[in-house]
DNA sequence: CCCTCCGTTGACCACTTCGGTCAATTTTAA
DNA sequence: TTAAAATTGACCGAAGTGGTCAACGGAGGG
């Protein structure tokens, strides 16, 4: 499956991936029509189950797909030499926002694994890599004296991760009840503010 | 249909509902299966249409049932004596948390509920609702002199809120993928630290 | 004791959709 | 020109769909 996979056009990789997350995202794993998911991806079925072999197949293949995507990005795009945390903070977010925006269903999906059973090594080596690697990006070559004295600093980190995804998710729930179009550098200029709040609380006076 | 439902024994009216919002919740309107939604229910498939007239019919009730509900329980539990904004807020994520844990599943379904398209009406009642109860809920005899001068107040509310939201996720997230059972007496003690973080944030020294 | 009423059942309906196959066709590259 | 690879969609048996309805059982009144 993986060579022939490798072999197969971006785009219509593309287009098949985010057809397929839409659809297991909305669903349940066994009410998910691969009818639907290669009616959206405007392929043949026979194609799909050529990649992919079967449903189980294409499932597992998202699984690992949407995990693996995550960490490369953040991985990659993330500025190590960005000392202040409520920046490093939002350059995350955005660049997790970026991914969202290029494999839209991402969200819904990845959410929906736990409530199905998927891959068992599969949940294993998520529950172990993300805890570390989120410990990492938020803490590497972070400049923490800045922050007021006595301030307990994963959790000030939690409320500022905390503040940015809420506020992304409430432009992007507002977008879709208004069916308006979302820009997501709407979003990240508006997440200004609120950082500015945060980094007024929780800074020394003369370190902002 | 309404007649009848108030004649319907309390406990199977329940079980009806949570079946419903749970399969509701993990399906697209279509995809959703009243043969599921009976089988957990443990009725039979006739007892569902002659309470409900149809697919549809249950649909638009749960609809107006999970807005509703929420509405009355917030309005109905959440103490407007209390003056401190802190204790508001958490007042009444503590409340929904409530309402969360006796309706499993209501969640899901509020969120997949704009993915379909539903009542019209019902959308409009929501969007002009919602906004208004909420300006409401977090405003209403609250002092607000104890907070810092030159504090956006409406964004430092949203931060608050934002915070006990997601550490609740955070928490029933956690239950969830170690697959233990969650007391909600132990979510709501554990976001005092938070709130505490976020006091010495907002609030002039002497008024915490 | 029967009778009527009504909540409740689940087999049954015609129909759609399911995951998956495979012979046939088109596209590609040499 | 040809062999190989990519792609199609009609087709399969099986399973599931929303919804119906004749029949059942127990409660309560006469």
């Amino acid at each position: 499956m993986d060579e022939k996979l490798k072999k197969l056009d971006t785009a219509k990789l593309d287009g098949i991936r985010n057809s397929a997350l839409e659809e297991f995202g909305r669903n349940s794993y066994e009410k998910a029509s691969t009818n639907n998911i290669v009616k959206n991806a405007g392929i043949s079925k026979g194609l799909l189950f050529h990649y992919f072999v079967n449903k189980r197949g294409l499932y597992d293949y998202l699984e690992k797909f949407v995990f693996q995507k995550m960490v490369d990005v953040i991985l990659e795009e993330t500025d190590f030499d960005e000392t202040d945390i409520f920046n490093r903070i939002k350059q995350i977010a955005v660049i997790k926002m970026g991914v969202l925006a290029r494999y839209p269903g991402i969200e819904t999906f990845s959410k929906a694994i736990y409530n199905d059973k998927s891959i068992a090594d599969m949940k294993e080596i998520v529950d172990e890599m993300v805890p570390d690697l989120y410990r990492n990006i938020y803490t590497k070559n972070i400049d923490t004296s800045r922050f007021k004295d006595g301030l307990d600093f994963d959790k000030a980190i939690k409320i500022i991760q905390w503040t940015i995804e809420k506020y992304g998710e409430e432009q992007i729930d507002h977008a879709k009840k208004t069916g308006t179009v979302l820009h997501y550098s709407k979003i990240v200029s508006g997440i200004d503010p609120y950082i500015d709040i945060l980094r007024k609380a929780f800074c020394k006076k003369g370190e902002m």
